[in-house]
DNA sequence: TGGCTATTTGGCCATACTGCCAAACAAAAG
DNA sequence: CTTTTGTTTGGCAGTATGGCCAAATAGCCA
């Protein structure tokens, strides 16, 4: 039982390590809204296509988007929505950081 | 407001970031129980003190846990209780991973 | 076929992470 | 004050990550 306790939070820690990346959260971020093509995205973000393709590679592996061919290009959108739903958890943990930081400045308790 | 949805991004990373390996999960889970002490968590985990003790440096600077020291003890908790709400989706994604595996197996669509 | 566009892959380098050991610190107990 | 227990920090070695360039691949269009 605690191999596979390891392999689940593996598996999870995976899932996770595929999103932190700022690049990478800015793509989940674009496919929410709809789906891209790598070009489109490179344009957005404005580093190397091979760099943009390595990071969709990532987040492709990791079972967060799809790759969808079409013709010449190749469109990506996420495969599971609820990623958005993160997003408001990590804020909270970022405003206790806010409010701990001005607590600090205040003079607060360390 | 480039440079302010970059620097959003980054601060979302982080959190992330420090959330995505398994050990640091296991700790997660092990604190949204009760608060546990450093030595409990190095018993419970199996690695060096000092290993553990690293991991909940990372936590603790990503604004994830609290440290509380009472005597010769530092007890961690959970600071954003939210944090759980992250593993359903994470199993929808590991759950479609899953599902698109087994089509392979079984003939499917590369 | 040959050329063009879109994308992926390989290689390299710099940087970051992980885990252990040893050493430093902190608090409590003799 | 010395010892003991609990925790953190520094340092090292091995491994992984991120970004760019160059090269390979895939699909369109003459």
């Amino acid at each position: 039982m605690f191999q596979n306790r390891k392999n689940q939070l593996t598996a999870r820690a995976n899932v996770l390590k595929a999103l932190a990346h700022p690049t990478r959260l800015f793509i989940v971020e674009e496919l929410e809204k709809e789906e891209r093509c790598v070009c489109d995205l490179t344009t957005l973000i404005g580093a190397d296509v091979s760099t943009v393709s390595k990071h969709l590679s990532v987040l492709r592996q990791a079972g967060i988007i799809i790759a969808d061919k079409r013709g010449n290009q190749v469109f990506y959108c996420l495969r599971v929505p609820c990623i958005l739903n993160f997003f408001g958890c990590v804020e909270s943990v970022l405003e206790s950081q806010a409010t701990d930081h001005a607590a600090t400045l205040a003079g607060g308790v360390k």
